[in-house]
Order: structure tokens, then C-alpha cells, then sequence
DNA sequence: CCCTGATTCGC
DNA sequence: GCGAATCAGG
């Protein structure tokens, strides 16, 4: 399977609508749940949960096979390891719509170096990204890259939405237009 | 064990 | 760019 566009905007909505990553892949079909990860990062959607770990280490060790593994391993254990204070980052996280300065831009086709906050209702057709020049930190221009860091998710609020839509949908009823994002 | 996301790096 | 392998953690 590909990223096409479709499936590309599909993944975005879900995770914008808080997700797991392996619900997002299963949704999908035909991809993986470390698939949906890598992907949401590349998009610069990242990120939900604190780092389990300090960045500087860690990932696929290089080569393959138990050996090499170990090797590594054994390597970090030898080695003293400063911790690193897990800096809390606050989550990227879609704002209200009527605070935004710029209203939409197109839907995901927006070029590489367009802002990718999203805006609006996830779900509905009015639901766009800033699409400004991504001259700040990370995928957002200036102006969102600030805000990132300011607004925080209630987590346990949307989670508790997304548990409603889907027992929802369990029931055979018709899943809401839209979830409300703060 | 189940799960979560994060990270690295061969492809 | 993609995602399996591997990590830390709830």
C-alpha cells in the first residue's frame, strides 16, 4: 500500500481525532501500526505521548540478528547514561477555530513547505491546514510553531469523545460529524 | 502479556 | 520517504 492522498488525509483526520496509532492502522488496512507512526511523524503530527526515552539513544541498532543486538545492549549497559529530564512537551494540538489568524487552505495536497496546523473540525468539509510558509520550528510557520508550545490537549476529554463515537458506531448509529477539538 | 508512542537506519 | 526492529514505559 501507498500514501496516496486519500489515505494520506484519512490517516491525518484520525489522528487528529485522537487515535491510537494501531486503531489508525487498522482502520487503514494494509499497513502497520510502526507504518502509522513513522508516517505521523513525517507528516509532522507528532506528538502525543512524552518521550519513553532520551532522544539520544535508542531505535533499530545497526545491523541485524540477535548478536549485534546484544552487543549494543551490552554497550548501553556499560555505558553510564546521563538522564536526560524528559522535558514536558506540550502536544501539538488543533485550536479553536475562531482564534485562528488565516481561516483554510486546501486539504492535505499543500506543498512541503506549507504549514500543516490543522483547523478547524476534523471531519467536516470546512477542515483545512494554515498552509503559510513553514518558517518556524518543526512543520508549522511562525505564528503556529509559538502557539504549539503555549496550548495543551485535555487528553482524557478527547479520548473519553473518541470512546463515545466508536461504542457509537458499535451500536449501529451514525457516527457524528464532527468531534469537537480543543 | 497487553498496549502506547519514539527512534534509528537499511532499504 | 518508508517501515521493521527496537526501545521505554503505562
Amino acid at each position: 500500500m501507498d500514501w496516496n492522498e486519500e489515505r494520506t488525509a484519512q490517516l491525518t483526520k484520525m489522528w487528529l481525532e485522537g487515535m491510537s496509532a494501531s486503531q489508525c492502522a487498522r482502520q487503514l488496512g494494509g499497513v502497520s501500526r510502526n507504518a502509522v507512526i513513522g508516517k505521523v511523524h513525517r507528516l509532522g503530527l507528532d506528538s502525543r505521548q512524552a518521550p519513553s526515552r532520551p532522544r539520544s539513544l535508542g531505535g533499530r541498532p545497526a545491523g541485524s540478528g540477535r548478536a549485534a543486538a546484544n552487543v549494543v545492549q551490552a554497550h548501553r549497559s556499560a555505558t553510564t547514561v546521563p538522564t536526560i529530564t524528559p522535558a514536558p512537551r506540550p502536544a501539538p494540538v488543533a485550536p479553536p477555530v475562531n482564534l485562528e489568524l488565516k481561516p483554510t487552505t486546501n486539504l492535505l495536497s499543500l506543498g512541503g513547505h506549507a504549514c500543516r496546523w490543522p483547523i478547524g473540525d476534523p471531519g467536516t468539509s470546512d477542515f483545512g491546514f494554515c498552509g503559510r510558509p513553514r518558517d518556524g520550528v518543526g512543520s508549522y510557520c511562525a505564528d503556529h510553531a509559538q502557539t504549539s508550545l503555549r496550548r495543551k490537549r485535555s487528553e482524557a476529554a478527547v479520548n473519553a469523545e473518541v470512546e463515545y463515537w466508536l461504542k457509537q458506531a458499535s451500536d449501529n448509529r451514525r457516527r457524528p460529524d464532527s468531534i469537537a477539538v480543543r
